[in-house]
DNA sequence: GGATAAAATGTAAGTGCTTACAAAAAATGA
DNA sequence: TCATTTTTTGTAAGCACTTACATTTTATCC
């Protein structure tokens, strides 16, 4: 069934077909509905590849990750994929994992698929040696890249970010705030989020005249993080090192934190308080429950595919948003 | 650049370019790297709408979930994503929701965007009411569907399961044979696999001549179960009802156990004892760890992404396989 | 009513590949 | 060497659409 079966029992011109289905407003109202009756009729629906290769789009999203099974991606996707659909939009999914060379090909594929755009989940994409940013530069020459919640200044790069600076900052004064001195902060990642964040906590303290020390903020090695591999961690940091509240860079660290704590012997938040980061679901699986913040990724995505569909349509690229993030109080801290 | 810039330059025809770039062996190896050189100077990459339609195939594989936030399917897209990536494939993300219109509207958008095949992630997409099925016979008449998870008989579909009756029923066997016997069984789902899990909890009770109290099976109504929701649920049902063991689907509802025994002030694994489902990363968040069921998710994963591949390029529908659960004993259990 | 403008429709030329078939070139065998 | 087979290459016809431009039809205005 093609879009000359179509004309021929309509009995109109493929040309007219075309425009009933492309919506054109230059066909008579009687003509468009003998053909969206046959069309009706016969179920037909119009190759896509045929159409992508007149329209230059299948109408198209590609939507990258790190690793679709984190907690903070997986719901990303979830209400990206949602929006988009509404919009009529196609997701191609690709986890690129966390290494540059691979993150570079997957842009890359996405930019030969000729998706119509791209986003970006997570700021692990951008990195702070600008160098490595190159592919992000040469991808944005060809198609709009949308970044959640990643800051990179680029022509055709749209940014929509959560105040991680700010959320964290806040955070820690409401530790702070308890008179507690000695906080760890514990973060696994060097992307923008994390950086951003490290330094809102190291801006609290000086705000309140308390001391950097770099010990005090602990660089876990990996990306995907076991809890057992963190509470381990924490473990062998133990004795050289005293602290009375733990902040992570995400609720995973933090649990691995509580699991520390408990091994220990230590009475959370008596002995130790902790807060950790992206309200997800983890978060409430504890026991206390983790005092967090939640990053408001539903508003965020639901804010980036509204652009996104902008973008498209007027091709023309706004202003970045800068969301603010919520400290969720629950029992880990006083 | 298009394939007649690349055989200009190389001094052909475009069919022998394509021939190239097709792999056929009908072409002289100086030829072959003639052209090769020229596609590499040039960075060229041929039109995949060109090609789509051409060859009515794009290489694209559809991946239909209800939810990709949920942490059975996020794990399992990203597995699959990973292994169809690795033989040059594309995935096409579709969440449909729980809804059968949606689920029926999504899986015929795949077949209109030519996917070559699409991987159905959860039993949810497989009802026990024949009539809802319709809409997968109708969609594998046009490409092959293979079920993640889910058993269904039926032209063209490919099933790769867990055997997830005989992992409940030796969950439940374990839990008897501490001397439990009033357990109760919690789902929240009338999947395929619910209900297999379901019998596999009644098997083992009948087996052990002890009683089917339907008061002891108890369905949660929500599909994406909120922890608070589920611990509510049970104190509801409290006192009317005596148990000492809790079974569940899925981590999630196993975890709303322990929110319940908790707020309760019951011990466990003394006063209650806990049995989760997935081996997700909830079961480790949470304080005693989660005994739970690991439904290796991963193989399976590997497992029918290698079989689709073979579907696709020997044109043959291979046996299904059922692979086995294991039984990851942890604090929540004796 | 007829010239003119506007609306509706059709024709045909892309879009960039694949591949059946034809043709040319190279290899083989007597 | 030349006919025959095999290998390599080229030509041209799809594939199923979109859309610029041409043409026809309808509406408008004096």
């Amino acid at each position: 069934m093609t879009i000359y079966d179509i004309s021929e029992k309509a009995g109109v011109s493929i040309a007219t077909v075309s425009r009933v289905l492309n919506g054109s407003d230059n066909v008579s109202p009687q003509t468009r509905q003998r053909v969206l009756d046959v069309i009706e009729a016969c179920d037909y629906t119009p190759n896509v590849f045929a159409r992508g290769l007149g329209l230059n789009s299948m109408n198209t999203i590609g939507i990258l990750c790190a690793d679709a099974s984190d907690l903070y991606a997986s719901s990303a996707i979830y209400y990206i994929e949602q929006e988009l659909h509404k919009n009529n939009y196609t997701c191609l999914l690709c986890c690129t994992g966390y290494g540059l060379a691979d993150k570079q090909k997957y842009l890359n594929l996405l930019v030969n698929q000729k998706v119509d755009s791209a986003i970006l989940i997570g700021s692990t994409f951008i990195s702070d040696n600008e160098a490595e940013n190159e592919y992000i530069r040469e991808a944005a020459k060809d198609i709009p890249l949308l970044l959640l919640n990643a800051d990179y200044d680029c022509e055709n790069v749209y940014c929509a970010l959560c105040d991680d600076f700010k959320s964290t900052m806040q955070a820690t004064n409401f530790i702070i705030g308890q008179g507690i001195e000695d906080i760890l902060y514990l973060y696994n990642s060097n992307s923008y989020s994390a950086l951003k964040k490290l330094s809102g906590y190291q801006s609290a303290l000086t705000q309140k005249g308390l001391p950097l020390r770099t010990e005090y903020m602990q660089h876990f090695p990996e990306n995907h993080a076991n809890l057992t591999a963190i509470a381990d961690f924490l473990s062998a940091l133990d004795g050289t090192l005293k602290y009375d509240a733990v902040i992570a860079g995400d609720d995973n660290l933090a649990i691995g934190a509580m699991k520390f704590a408990q091994k220990k012997g230590l009475s959370i938040p008596n002995d130790l308080s902790i807060i950790g980061y992206n309200n997800s679901i983890l978060s409430r699986c504890c026991e206390p429950e983790l005092t967090t913040v939640d990053n408001c990724l539903e508003t965020l995505c639901h804010h980036i595919v509204k652009t996104l569909i902008g973008i498209l349509s007027d091709n023309e690229m706004p202003q970045k948003v800068i969301f603010s993030g919520e400290l969720i109080k629950r029992g880990t801290t006083l």
